[in-house]
DNA sequence: CGATTATGTTGACAGTGTCAACTGTTTTTC
DNA sequence: GAAAAACAGTTGACACTGTCAACATAATCG
């Protein structure tokens, strides 16, 4: 139940957004009374991070993806971050939102590991000693370009946002 | 009184952060009845948005100021903007968050002057043709890096975030 | 079988966003 | 200057939310 509770979200979440993720609107649609949910998670909070930590490791995933099939494989990373954050919008803006998500340890190593995924790509590329600075860099920017695209905040001329994070990660200069 | 209640709002955003911004919180700081507010704006979200928008003002004035008084003015742009988010958090989160702050016509042109300042800057840099791509990405990574350091989720061996921004607006390689 | 525990439900409380109706005050207009 | 209109703010109410305590029911196990 736990489970058809954190699916019940999602749709909410993909459906009516953030704003439409009431605890109750939550239990209805699992189709259960309004407190239920409260014998599976201490708090709203947790309900969301338990989404939102569920929402990472799919996009941990893609990442790996990413990497495994792709030809310029950091690029390739990029735009599929992009590309999640396009297709669930709600959600990563939940996973990376200003609800008090941090120290969820779950949330926090789902992170940690698409983290890794980056940074092990990177430390293949990068000039030794470059790669910790690069692979933060290369967060920041493709994480920035993913708020931005999602709010609709970039130029309107910029053009798609994957081909655009595959771009501006090239102007990163990894090797110097 | 419109500006009366934009301030309660910060310093409730401020003290209580974003969760603590309640319609009825901010007329009770400002120490009018709860519907008062409904004069001046239409909604809470309207409310909000003339809240961020006072602050992405304040935003645009730091960096005008930075690249004023600055030597290395791009890098001092990027200090000035990630010591704003890092000081005024909860603000800088209303101001990007996850509300649906997007079409508020008056917090799209603050933010447009905000971007004109670093464009300008980056524009008077970088080589002529890719100045666009190169204002883009510094943003990107900017405010990526101010997100990810708000909420602490930089790598904790990483340094203080406004070193970190200058190191990183430094590997743009604006020059090619 | 009976006792215990897990699972879920009812009922209630404070707090929220929002609206309609009301009162007092200022400004306009003849 | 008086009547009328616009403004500014309040009261009362409604549906909704997160949360908790108390209750019911089903599953598990000795």
């Amino acid at each position: 139940m736990r489970a058809a509770l954190i699916t019940a979200g999602r749709q909410l979440l993909a459906e009516a957004g953030l704003a439409g993720l009431s605890l109750r609107a939550v239990t209805r649609q699992a189709g259960v009374s309004p407190t239920a949910a409260y014998r599976y998670f201490a708090d709203r909070e947790h309900l969301l991070a338990a989404i939102a930590t569920s929402g990472v490791w799919e996009l941990t995933a893609d990442l790996e993806a990413a990497d495994r099939l792709g030809v310029d494989k950091l690029q390739d990373q990029a735009c599929a971050y992009i590309r999640f954050a396009v297709a669930n919008p709600a959600l990563y803006r939940l996973i990376f939102g200003p609800e008090r998500l941090s120290h969820y340890p779950e949330l926090e190593s789902a992170l940690a590991a698409a983290y890794g995924v980056l940074a092990a790509r990177v430390a293949k590329q990068a000039a030794p000693g470059r790669a910790t600075d690069k692979t933060m860099a290369c967060w920041c920017l493709v994480h920035g370009l993913a708020s931005l695209a999602i709010d609709s905040r970039l130029p309107p001329d910029a053009g798609p946002a994957q081909l655009l994070a595959a771009r501006l990660t090239a102007t990163l200069s990894l090797e110097n």
